[in-house]
DNA sequence: CGATTAAATTTGCACTTGCAAATAAAATTA
DNA sequence: TAATTTTATTTGCAAGTGCAAATTTAATCG
């Protein structure tokens, strides 16, 4: 076995890199990786509870508990009760997480168009779709307990 | 922009999940993920520098430092100080950190195998090759300071 | 209805992390 | 050679992390 050709190696490597360069563009605003992470996410997919959207962003329960807690206090989502189920809350962005997200998409488009300058959109798909095979691959069973809104 | 076409989510989350998939193995034989790079590092590249070692393992330096700490009181690993230049260890595996590096080897690459089941050779080939014009497009001009501006 | 079990989320704790400052040893300069 | 700068690595500190136990609310059973 070669680490140039070790899949986790070559995986890791390339999302540590990511996260270095996007580091300072959030530390602009005031924003960690964890918390741009779940910025994205309810920004593109909505209101969700915790656990959903641990799978989601791959945060652990309990560390996104906390990461939700940093955000509140920053004002950047909100938990709002359940009304039928009042175990869970729905979390959402706030108007303010709203604008912050809508500051970094543009920074974190151009880190992405920077990486993937010298593809082809052909290769970017390619790219894409391996990966998430790749995912498949990997989840398929694996403990899924956790998992809320599967599929 | 759509979470599932975001290039550092589909990367990180494939990278979160082959961790997860690493940590029982490891746990098993009282090694962490962090401890696991610089094995397979030092095993297949020999002896380095901290330095090289942070490079090539994406850890941190003071982070890395301690994880050195730790793998040393284990037994895993050897500081030498250079005897060229004594500012600098060279890193080397110990006979215990190669024997459990040599069990923890046919574990990892058979998750690899499982992760990568239902890829052909082709695929696999063409996943590794664009992993690493994605690192090479991310880093480059990364480690130079930015005070260069274009043009 | 009260007791028990289950589910969603949070917290206690011990450990890990990254930044920036400190140390240690070389290289360079005066 | 002493003083200064540079390079390699380690440490102080404040903050973040994951596990397991605790908490809060629902659902179910007798």
């Amino acid at each position: 076995m070669e680490l140039g050709t070790y899949l986790p190696y070559l995986v890791n490597r390339v999302g540590q890199q990511f996260i270095s360069e996007m580091t300072p563009i959030l530390n602009g605003v005031g924003v960690d990786i964890q918390s741009w992470r779940v910025l994205i996410a309810l920004y593109q997919r909505g209101g969700q509870p915790v656990g959903a959207l641990s799978d989601l962003t791959s945060i652990n329960f309990s560390t996104l508990s906390r990461v939700l807690g940093r955000m509140e206090k920053k004002d950047l989502i909100r938990r709002l009760r359940g009304i039928e189920d009042a175990r869970s809350f729905t979390i959402d962005l706030t108007g303010t997480g709203r604008a912050v997200t809508e500051i970094i998409l543009p920074q974190a488009a151009a880190l992405e168009a920077k990486a993937t300058g010298n593809f082809s959109e052909a290769e970017l798909a390619t790219l894409r779709q391996l990966l998430g095979k790749l995912y498949a691959g990997l989840s398929e069973g694996a403990d899924e307990t956790d998992d809320r809104l599967a599929g």
